[in-house]
DNA sequence: TATAGTAGATAGTGCTACTGTCCGGTATTG
DNA sequence: CAATACCGGACAGTAGCACTATCTACTATA
């Protein structure tokens, strides 16, 4: 497969192609001859990857090299694998923290403790998810982190069917991708989903009756 | 309050605050003199939502200002100001539908009805669940529509709980707000929680026993 | 042999989210 | 009351990001 048959059957364009090249996000293709060079299944489906993660996940570019990386560096473990995809997800800007925030960050890792959760205490999630409750908590949105253990039993339920279904994939780079998917597309479509479910509700709470007056206002 | 204290108070730099004026995120002060003017407690808290939008829900300037003019906007219904907010989340750029895409889109409204769901056609929320099911099925990622009435329950109970408590709220501005800090934040720690989840149960499945041998490799 | 396509290098583009500077004027402090 | 700090408003400039275009020397193909 040549550069202009890769970009047609991935509608992206030959500069874009080169472009991830050169940023290391696409391997390059198999030289044949000093200015030719051929593209197999793998560019294209490594492509279709990348596109993903963009379009669907929004993630930077520098995320992505980030994640491909951990996707094909053969750590020792599966988990440590996928643990490196998870941290490289959030690129976490280094952010100043105040004590406030630490203090967020302290309760957050309890709640870890006790749910018997073991995560990396660096793993970026902790500190989004400690500025994400602060920033509830100062808008008196009134919910904390007891209030999380129910959706955090689904998460771990949820959680439980992928990771065994990442295990299932036939080799490791397909089991790594599997989880990659996972949390980014499935992960968006999750958000999604809690979207409409709060349009269809806001809805109903409008419109209790088949006719169109409003009953709240 | 003056421009220099707000700045401080929200930790956000003063040529910020004018920029946030300028593109119509924030209202200007109180003008006191030909170049004076005083700024107070709502605009304290405008602005720390826009920095919660921005760096918490990465929402790009356009669509903060989108969903700032619905959150004070008063049409008729609150459920007509949700849906604004929540269609201007999505900033979706206008994709070019394919016959795959299409045919996605259609199994998606199929189960909105399906599931009594009642939905704008056109909420961009539809559009993003199609395509991110459409490059799951790419992937022979297993999982389908079907697979997701189980979180659809779950994502509906939680939204029933949200819409009442955004309701309860003092005003209509506060319940409003209410809505977005429950889509924004509040979905973003979803998204960390599920994180943490995946990992933590990846721990689990590498480790099963007590010891440090890896059981899978 | 004419034409189209190719790899690789490098420069340029359009957009976003600020940031810096200047101005005439106002508040504050010693 | 004078020196200084700060103010609002206008506008230009900047840094980073994700491409996109052009060029050169070469290769495949009709």
């Amino acid at each position: 497969m040549k550069v202009s048959e890769l970009s047609s059957r991935s509608d992206v364009s030959v500069s874009s192609i080169k472009y991830y090249v050169r940023e290391g996000l696409l391997a390059a293709g198999h030289p044949t001859a000093a200015n030719q060079a051929t593209y197999d299944e793998q560019h294209l489906r490594r492509l279709r990857l990348i596109r993903a993660l963009i379009d669907i996940g929004g993630l930077p570019i520098a995320s992505v090299r980030a994640v491909l990386e951990a996707v094909d560096s053969d750590t020792t473990s599966l988990h440590d694998a996928f643990g490196s995809v998870m941290h490289a997800l959030d690129a976490a800007p280094p952010t100043d923290m105040d004590a406030e925030l630490a203090a967020a960050r302290n309760q957050v890792l309890a709640w870890l403790r006790a749910r018997k959760w073991s995560v990396k205490p660096h793993a970026p999630a902790i500190q989004m998810l400690a500025e994400a409750l602060l920033t509830l908590r100062r808008f008196d949105f009134g919910i904390g982190l007891d209030g999380l253990d129910g959706v955090a039993d689904a998460a771990e339920q949820m959680a439980e069917f992928e990771v065994l279904s990442a295990r299932n994939q036939s080799d490791r780079t397909a089991s790594v991708e599997h989880m990659l998917l996972g949390t980014v597309v499935y992960g968006q479509a999750l958000t999604e989903i809690r979207r409409l479910a709060l349009e269809a509700v806001s809805a109903r709470a409008d419109k209790p009756t088949k006719g169109r007056r409003a009953v709240a206002h």
